[in-house]
DNA sequence: GCCGTTTTCGGCCCGACTGTTTTCAGTCG
């Protein structure tokens, strides 16, 4: 798949464009990358197989563009792009990823000043020379300074697991803040309405800075800005204003917080949310029907009244849309499905009956396994499966079969005393030859088998589908782990033509695991919309290595919901009388 | 460069904030 390898071409050349102070084509450059990296398959394939015409079937590709990109695939570069690049000093592009710093001002930086990188800039800025620029001044130096360090701090985005927590924390400080300063004489604002929006709220995988959204009035804005930018966490104040304030927290993310009064608290809460494409989309049918959709409202066109906008549910039912959840919201079909009034009813947390992927401190978990099934009984689960590693793991320190032996035993003792069903479960290393870590006559006594493959990352795509596939041909194996392999930010999915893994799954009935763990969230919301397209089943699970990572579940639970996953497809919101449907071992 | 119930040319989201302006351009989301 090499999707993203090419939004990235046209999205390096938005920039190159833009800097050379080309107008809009870069916005159809970025249009064309956006496209792309939603696309949902494979656009080499789709060369291959309807040649440039199926590219310009692409939205937002058109002659242009499909023949550059069908130039790459072919040759491996586009002559045009090359040129292009020669043109503009290399390095711009990179500047163009300071805050603050534009098309405009690095073109003015590049010719006036002959700053061309980072560092050029860096020395530019410690010899004050950019605030002796016209246009520029003392201010805009400083801040491009800040700007400087905090990119060098983090300038990439971070894991929703990492993200999420720490969003609840700073909403929940300004709530206390608030609480205290406004005391009870004070109109009361309503906390219900102070919450995280963008794709923060869309639980996307990974978040590239919190945003934030308050409902107040009159004085109280102040006061809501006020505590904001003097929370205890933040670290550079980069705006302030009556409806918009923009924080660096000490730790390099951004945080921005924004205020609308109650009658377009909806409009802001669907605006902010995203997506951006999303938001396009919605706009256009507004523009349509007759009505401007904007933060502040949904406008009737001819006469300016606000006909929607104190909340979500109403502005999607005046366009005459079903109501969509921001996990669905990317423009992925989901709003020709709102019109046709056909959304699917997604999974909830309410709906998982149990966790299939667990370890203790048999293997490599901290906690012991009464702890673990204890904590699991706790969150209301009728079944785990408890799934230490197999032996050839020994950095995991993989369980001999003596060892898996006695936590058998233990798992009995502890069934008398629990009334959650625990299952004897393993991660089963799927070896290099694609057979699994036991011998068949242990794995037929375990309850559920989940292979993963957790070594030889670096082999060829016919080896690891060959490997894969095998493991699936395996009768003793129900659950496929972590699909992917591809750890956030640090380690790619090995390659392996899921195509064949996914028809494979399905023709021996096996399951995929949604894994929850915040580094992997594997499978990932694409790979689930395509998993799905051949009928498989899926099983959300935690792969906790501790009694706190039972909770993680919710980040998986929001990947499934992104990849338009109901209750149905998830087999772990089965009843346990249920799953013997599922797990063969159960049923014999 | 793309697109079309505004349709083959002429738009392309648009409002907020900042810094340097003396009325606005650049940037951001």
């Amino acid at each position: 798949m090499r999707n993203r390898e090419i939004a990235e071409l046209l999205y390096e050349t938005a920039d190159i464009m833009e800097f050379q102070q080309i107008e809009w084509k870069p916005r159809a450059y970025r249009r064309a990358a956006q496209n792309i990296e939603n696309l949902g398959e494979d656009i080499e394939k789709v060369y291959e197989k309807k040649g440039k015409k199926g590219l310009t079937e692409i939205p937002g590709i058109g002659e242009a563009i499909a023949d550059h990109i069908a130039e790459y695939l072919e040759t491996g570069k586009v002559k045009k792009f090359e040129d292009l690049k020669g043109k503009a000093p290399s390095g711009t592009t990179e500047l163009m990823e300071i805050r603050g710093l534009g098309a405009k001002k690095t073109k003015r930086l590049a010719d006036e000043l002959k700053v061309k990188t980072i560092p050029d800039l860096k020395a530019a800025v410690n010899a004050h020379r950019i605030r002796r620029l016209e246009g520029f001044g003392e201010i805009s130096e400083e801040n491009i300074a800040r700007s400087l360090r905090n990119y060098e701090k983090s300038h990439s985005r971070m894991a929703l697991g990492k993200v999420l927590p720490l969003a609840e924390e700073i909403i929940s400080a300004l709530k206390t803040t608030l609480k205290t300063e406004l005391g009870s004489k004070t109109p009361e604002i309503d906390f219900s309405k102070l919450i995280y929006t963008g794709s923060l709220r869309r639980l996307k995988e990974t978040i590239g800075d919190i945003d934030i959204l308050a409902e107040a009035e009159g004085e109280q804005v102040g006061k809501v800005m006020n505590a904001f930018v003097s929370l205890p966490a933040v670290g550079q104040v980069v705006s302030k204003g009556n409806t918009r304030s923009s924080v660096i927290l000490k730790e390099g993310l951004e945080v921005d917080l924004r205020v609308v009064p109650p009658e377009s608290y909806g409009a802001a809460l669907q605006y902010f949310t995203g997506s951006k494409e999303h938001n396009i989309e919605l706009r256009n049918i507004a523009q349509r029907e007759g009505y401007k959709l904007s933060e502040y409202g949904l406008y009737e066109k001819a006469s300016g009244k606000q006909v929607a906008g104190k909340s979500e549910e109403e502005v999607y039912r005046k366009l005459g849309l079903e109501y969509i959840v921001p996990e669905l919201r990317e423009n992925r079909g989901e709003i020709k499905a709102a019109i046709k009034k056909i959304l699917p009813k997604l999974i909830e947390a309410k709906d998982l009956k149990g966790d299939f992927h667990l370890h203790t401190d048999y293997s490599e978990g901290r906690a012991s396994l009464e702890t673990m099934v204890k904590k699991a009984e706790t969150m209301g689960y009728e079944y785990i499966a408890v799934t230490d590693h197999s032996r050839s793991q020994r950095i995991a320190h993989g369980m001999e079969i003596d060892t898996l032996k006695a936590q058998w035993e233990e798992i009995k003792k502890l069934s008398k005393r629990f009334k959650i069903k625990i299952l004897r479960g393993s991660e089963v290393e799927v070896l290099k030859d694609g057979s699994l870590d036991y011998p068949d006559e242990i794995l037929k006594e375990l309850d559920i088998v989940v292979g993963a493959v957790n070594s030889g990352f670096s082999s060829s795509e016919r080896e690891m589908t060959g490997r894969i596939v095998t493991a699936l041909e395996n009768r003793h194996l129900d659950i496929l782990a972590h699909p992917s392999g591809r750890l956030l930010g640090k380690r790619e999915a090995y390659a392996v033509n899921f195509g064949t893994v996914f028809e494979t799954a399905a023709a021996n009935g096996k399951v995929m695991e949604i894994n929850s763990q915040p580094s992997r969230l594997d499978l990932n919301d694409e790979l689930i919309l395509r998993a799905k397209e051949y009928g498989l089943k899926f099983c959300i699970s935690t792969d906790s290595h501790s009694m706190s990572d039972l909770a993680s579940m919710r980040y998986g639970l929001g990947q499934a919901r992104r990849g338009w996953l109901e209750k149905e497809d998830v087999v772990n919101t089965y009843p346990y009388s249920r799953l013997k449907e599922v797990f063969k071992k159960l049923r014999d």
